[in-house]
DNA sequence: AGTGTCGCCTGAATGC
DNA sequence: TGCATTCAGGCGACAC
């Protein structure tokens, strides 16, 4: 399930083959994903030049320059749940495997694949100068990992939200990229209930909270994400963050932080709108 | 506006 | 063994 580590996991694989690249050809084996791939995505990307890759959220943008600068398109991917892209060191040994959706070859010879068994990833095409204004980037929040996110930024965009805290950081809205593995993970870390409405926190607790998502989300890109099922970095490793969780997927075993303070705690798996949080009764109040 | 629920989709795991 | 059901969840659409 990419999140935000293992996007920018992905997007830092593909920096070395996609950077100044420029596409021969594109291939779709399907119609679309969650949406439909665009119409003219072939002759929007045939042979135009990659200039960068960037990480917003979940989303990479790759940024393809146009034959005047004013010109500049946005490839936009997101990997939805079970979104792969898989890097060909040389496309003529390459054959398509089953839920090979999208296939880019370049001039070098080499080639990217998404393939995404579930099909709820996306792929968008859109002016670079529309940036601003596209629907899927332009109302998301700030990044965890920008010095900007303080406690302070997210005790103000607490306020007045009664949802529980371990929703409210699910929203992307509210800040950009975690899911619910690093939800879990972050209030684990703060050593507060996933269960609090949201504008309870305190600024010290907030602050706290902050502290933990930011350290959670490196030290999970440190490890190269989190690999449960589907998730595997562009070359097929496999991140291995997972081995090191706290809490998540983690119903029935011991709570270390417990154990060390010399109790005894459970993690507990409960519901919130629908998604599985792990958390642990007794040290997050 | 804020909040809650549903549907999209496949494959693995579970149940009878 | 085999078929049906359940579950996983990011995100947009929709209802209230």
């Amino acid at each position: 399930m990419p999140e935000l580590p293992e996007v920018e996991t992905v997007m830092r694989g593909l920096e070395p083959f996609l950077e100044k690249a420029v596409v021969r050809s594109v291939e779709t084996r399907r119609s679309g994903l969650r949406c439909p791939f665009p119409v003219d995505l072939s002759e929007r990307l045939n042979g135009r030049k990659i200039t960068a890759l960037e990480r917003r959220a979940k989303y990479i943008l790759v940024h393809v320059a146009g034959a005047k600068s004013s010109d500049a398109d946005i490839l936009l991917l997101h990997l939805g749940m079970s979104g792969q892209i898989k890097t060909i060191a040389d496309m003529r040994a390459y054959e398509p495997a089953k839920h090979d959706h999208l296939i880019l070859t370049l001039k070098s010879g080499a080639g990217i694949v998404f393939h995404d068994p579930r099909r709820f990833g996306m792929v968008l095409m859109f002016p670079e100068r529309e940036r601003a204004f596209h629907p899927s980037l332009c109302s998301i929040g700030p990044e965890p990992l920008e010095a900007g996110w303080t406690g302070a930024a997210l005790h103000k965009a607490l306020i007045n939200k009664k949802v529980p805290i371990k929703t409210a950081l699910l929203d992307q809205h509210i800040v950009a990229g975690i899911g619910n593995i690093y939800a879990s993970e972050a209030l684990y870390g703060a050593g507060i209930s996933p269960l609090r409405p949201a504008s309870s926190l305190d600024l010290v607790e907030t602050k706290t909270l902050v502290r933990e998502v930011k350290a959670v989300l490196r030290r999970a890109i440190k490890a190269g994400g989190s690999t449960l099922k589907d998730f595997t970095h562009v070359d097929g490793s496999l991140g291995y963050f997972q081995h090191r969780f706290a809490v998540y997927d983690g119903a029935g075993r011991p709570c270390e932080r417990c154990v060390r303070d010399g109790r005894m705690s459970t993690i507990t798996k409960i519901n919130q709108s629908g998604r599985a949080t792990y958390y642990c009764p007794h040290c997050q109040t």
